[in-house]
DNA sequence: TCACTGACAAGGG
DNA sequence: ACCCTTGCCAGTG
């Protein structure tokens, strides 16, 4: 799966994440071969606009919400994740190995 | 064109 | 187990 265009390759992938778990940067960048995690980030910048895209269920490999000063107020992605049943504690996710969900589960 | 930046990650100290 | 450095690569000035 290499395309020219990543972003919307980083879009798909964000939308298969189920609603209650979370998943990574890297594991996405992995998954679709992009060479950096840093670019991911990039991605889902653009996709705040469109809040279509469940971009609070990114966060980085140590579990942190790295992102949300993006968001707007910046504790709504905490916000969402916890209306989700996801945990959240000074800006970690509780039980982050546990709620970890990769692309290469996605089994039809 | 060069240099710096950034929603990251892995390895070494 | 934590902190710092290095690698990464598209965007921006």
């Amino acid at each position: 799966m290499k395309n020219g265009y990543y972003i919307e390759e980083v879009y798909a992938i964000t939308q298969l994440i189920p609603k209650g778990r979370v998943s990574t940067y890297g594991a996405i960048a992995d998954f679709l071969s992009l060479g950096s995690a840093r670019m991911v980030g990039w991605a889902l910048r653009q996709s705040v606009a469109a809040d279509n895209i469940p971009a609070h269920r990114v966060v980085n490999h140590k579990g942190e919400l790295s992102g949300r000063n993006f968001f707007s107020p910046p504790t709504l992605m905490q916000k969402r994740l916890e209306a989700e049943g996801v945990r959240v504690s000074n800006n970690r996710v509780v039980d982050f190995e546990r709620c970890f969900w990769s692309p290469t589960e996605y089994k039809l």
